[in-house]
DNA sequence: CGGAAAATTGAGAAAAGTCAATAAATGTGG
DNA sequence: CCACATTTATTGACTTTTCTCAATTTTCCG
């Protein structure tokens, strides 16, 4: 069981305004999904802490972000919450074929994302084969990403759990070789790794002891010892 | 941590052998997706414990179950196991976008399935928009359902884990008031809910004990009271 | 620089896991 | 159709992991 508390307003952390206006540089470069955000999606900006949408609230339109980092949540009747993915730049939030949002997203960085109406998006849907093969691939994608985070719910330790995490981050990120930003907190990372926010807080202190990673502050990690990260992760 | 022992085959449980051919009762009744297994899919019939696909395999089929159970899990390197869902009748499977499966899916009773092999569902994909809405209409079902998991696996302790899954097998139930078969076996479950065996035995039979349910054999359970087992469940 | 939020760390408690023994159910062959 | 062998389920005793609660330290941001 967890704790119930008040989830925190995460703080802003980076600077991400640099990143704007892709459609002007690049009309018609990536094809399907992106394509029909960049043609027709609306540019709308969030601040740290704000909601995007609300689980059981109509599902208005689809997303996608174009910079910073979300978190989409469930939280339970008596306040628990499990993130069930951080979404960050290019991906795409609330494919679904049903009424409502099944998930609440929450800005954790300040956050740029394109936005299209569902109705807009359906009919473009009905006409654009490429797109339909571009929404196919994502929620493929989704739901493989969901059963890999069953396993590692399911069937992973602490120690696993942190060490798949910071894998899977630096797998995501521009630059592998390099320093790891974490724009969310620790709290976060509890919720979606299923563990409260202290074993977060030992297992990545325990990895920077035993010189696994460097923790030059609480939001950046540098993976000093891949395999050795890869070893403890051990399943994923 | 986990024991990583040799899964065991399950038992055959119900005969199925009824259920056939409903493409003769009622050849164009339902539409999208079951109405395409319905017309091209061949009927393939497993025995327990028998492998259908296997993870990393080329996905060369969609398929379809028309009678039994099958369990969808995959295998960490040292050998533990998460069971992703149990799928029934009139589910779908293999619903991917990608070259090879990324689950394995096992016959645990007798099973009778419809299997359309890739090829004829890409092309009827492209010609049926009404396949189409029924196939993003189960993907996106699959992934609501795959993001509960992620809440019980991630938010539920043990007692609330047992009790939402006899919940869930009530509400897929053709008769919800009636006694629920179990055709899995207690490692099955506690695969699919990321805890011991022994830990979905105590579970199970605390609630026998309390009188919430009756469990007049290890594979039929009935609901006796199901607010309280509703209110032990306390978060789905 | 100072206050607030977040992260770390320690000690003790609780939940679930492990190991082992027993009981029950199943299915088989005589 | 029944006795037996095998598999599955249950139960108990003990261990381990993770959680909880609390104090302290660090970081962030005005």
């Amino acid at each position: 069981m967890r704790q119930h508390q008040q989830y925190p307003t995460p703080i802003e952390q980076n600077a991400v305004v640099q990143f704007i206006a892709p459609s002007t540089a690049a009309p018609e470069q990536i094809p399907g999904f992106s394509a029909l955000m960049d043609t027709v999606g609306i540019r709308k900006v969030f601040k740290p802490g704000q909601v995007i949408f609300l689980e059981d609230q109509p599902s208005d339109a689809v997303y996608q972000v174009v910079a910073g980092t979300v978190r989409c949540c469930r939280i339970t009747t008596d306040g628990r919450r499990q993130i069930s993915r951080f979404v960050s730049t290019d991906d795409e939030m609330a494919l679904t074929a049903f009424k409502t949002y099944d998930y609440t997203a929450e800005a954790i960085t300040e956050v740029v994302l394109l936005r299209c109406p569902r109705p807009a998006f359906e009919a473009a849907l009905r006409s654009d084969e490429t797109l339909r093969d571009s929404v196919f691939q994502r929620m493929a994608s989704e739901l493989t990403a969901s059963r890999d985070q069953m396993v590692l719910l399911g069937q992973l330790n602490a120690a696993e759990r942190a060490a798949t995490f910071l894998l899977r981050l630096a797998g995501n990120s521009a630059e592998p070789k390099g320093e790891l930003h974490l724009p969310m907190t620790r709290q976060d990372i509890a919720d979606h790794l299923g563990m409260t926010l202290e074993t977060v807080s030992r297992m990545f202190n325990k990895l920077k002891r035993t010189g696994v990673i460097e923790m030059p502050a609480p939001d950046r990690i540098r993976i000093c010892d891949h395999d050795q990260l890869s070893t403890i992760a051990n399943a994923a």
